[in-house]
DNA sequence: CCTTACGATAAGCTCCGCTTATGTCAGTAC
DNA sequence: GTACTGACATAAGCGGAGCTTATCGTAAGG
């Protein structure tokens, strides 16, 4: 037999007798009977083997043996203990406070992710939302299998169906071409409409291409280029996509880049829509299937499908 | 319906789960069936009203959710706790370790105290004794009644009955002379047997006293003077004994102290008993009636009372 | 002396929580 | 595809833990 055959309610027994002086203002504070405490303090006494208070007999209250100092010492700690987990649960449940690891990439790093942080930050100042960045997206997956991460943006398909995901947008694959490229047309119509330039894929064939490296999308934009009979020359690789605009600014060839990697503000460079377009990239979110999800987790996620469809009508 | 609802079982069943990683498993680890694991889970589910567990179904572990990976960590701090108080409490009742806060006063620190100490120290090196001298005695007292002293020396009678007492020596009333004292007869019989020399009581009227402030027991050595029909001129009093004992070295005049007092081996004052005897002064042990002592405290009381034992037939 | 304030104890009843046995589901092997 | 395996859930039954009410013993105080 020992103390941890006994219930919580025991210690708050125990606790109460402490702060009230006798078992029956203890109930009483507890809502229990005198008896109930009398039985609870004698059933902690055949758990630990020894009393825990001097019954001093008469109208005088009980007093702590040395055994019940030790006892009661651990028993506030615990009880204690149990009133923050008590606290934490409540604040995770509203979904006010907590921490959610996020793991994303560059491209959505710069368009979509900071204007969901911006909405839970307002939303819910408690909660706190820590970033891993991973251009290499099976790290980010067993980031997510090993429960490092909570959510993570994804390019989909995902192989994993350990992996469950929600789709966020469409990224579609643009041209990044020199200010003075002869083969952009113009798009049929106003340009004022906000539609782009158009260049046909043919066009790509046989001229300088600057791009990701292949680990990235770059290898879905090649192998799509290839299937379209389209042959790829590349004169540049970079994972970094700001470099990526500066060499076809400069005019060492064109690119074809998810459009949320791009800057399209850039008056220095053509953005063009691909005729015919290739496959657009899926953007979505990736969390562990069937697993149950922090609330502050699913607020996380709903800001990132809100900001995503605004993101997409633009 | 809240976690101090629950009982340690379930926590360590939570814990247990957690280690093993199947119901099955931490239900063996527990000497439980698979089945009450799962009950007890369930029970824990209800008590926060979410789920700590994702059942991922089939033969795969369950993963903690968010909630559970919060309970979890408080359950391992409240576990980790009450294995602290059983190691404690087991100490206690082995008497191997604590503290105990002992009452004294001067002359009881000088000869019964060291000894006592010494005892435990070497038989039990875990217990701490710390000391606190008074030379009040209803301090010592109040300091019992509030709990801040574990036991204390006293001199008897002890009035107040929520004190308890065990005797542990009679401290006799000798007389400190000074060397050339003409009233001090030779003990008859040998000085070789141990035996001290004699001052009749009488020799003490009208001459010059030396002795401790009247609020020790210095109160007592007046009255039973007085009774005894000797008229008590007090020259000079101190609470410091080896100040005492100095005056008469002096020739200053006589003293009349407790023996535990004084220090026997002086060559320059003649200890004498006094002829009738004083009423000795009892020396005995307080503590609180009715409480149980710790085991540690016990042993420091067994050990006083043989160090008094020993001292007696000295 | 009687009252008051304590805690202990007894009797009874409810409900918690264990066990065994069985159901259900998802992978896995052949 | 079919059977098997490993994992959790659920049902039924039973024993005991624990609560309540009621009563008793004891010491302090008017």
């Amino acid at each position: 037999m020992s103390v941890r055959d006994l219930g919580i309610r025991h210690f708050a027994a125990l606790c109460a007798v402490v702060d009230e002086g006798t078992f029956a203002k203890a109930g009483a504070a507890l809502g229990f009977s005198q008896s109930a405490i009398s039985q609870q303090i004698g059933a902690i006494e055949r758990a630990i083997g020894a009393p825990v208070f001097d019954r001093l007999g008469g109208a005088r209250r009980v007093t702590l043996t040395p055994a019940g100092r030790i006892l009661v010492d651990h028993a506030e700690l615990v009880l204690r203990q149990l009133a923050e987990a008590d606290d934490e649960l409540e604040r995770l449940a509203a979904g006010t406070e907590g921490t959610i690891v996020v793991g994303t990439f560059q491209s959505v790093s710069v368009k979509v992710l900071p204007e969901a942080i911006g909405r839970i930050r307002r939303q819910r100042p408690g909660v706190e939302i820590r970033l891993v960045e991973n251009d290499e997206q099976n790290d980010l997956v067993e980031a997510l299998r090993s429960g490092s991460l909570d959510v993570s943006f994804v390019v989909e398909p995902i192989r994993d169906d350990a992996i469950a995901t929600i789709r966020l947008c469409d990224d579609p694959f643009v041209a990044l071409c020199p200010i003075d490229d002869r083969a952009v047309q113009p798009h049929p119509g106003s340009r004022r409409d906000g539609r782009r330039d158009v260049l046909p894929v043919a066009a790509l064939n046989g001229g300088a291409l600057i791009g990701q490296p292949d680990q990235f999308c770059g290898q879905a934009v090649d192998r799509q280029l290839r299937s379209l009979g389209t042959d790829t020359q590349y004169v540049f690789r970079s994972a970094d996509n700001g470099a990526v605009q500066a060499m076809v600014r400069a005019g060492m060839g064109r690119a074809v880049m998810p459009f949320l990697a791009i800057n399209p503000d850039d008056p220095d460079v053509i953005v063009a829509d691909l005729d015919p377009p290739l496959q657009p990239r899926r953007i979505a979110l990736a969390y562990l299937a069937g697993t149950t999800l922090a609330p502050a987790t699913r607020a996380f996620i709903a800001a990132a499908i809100d900001v995503a469809d605004n993101l997409s009508h633009a």
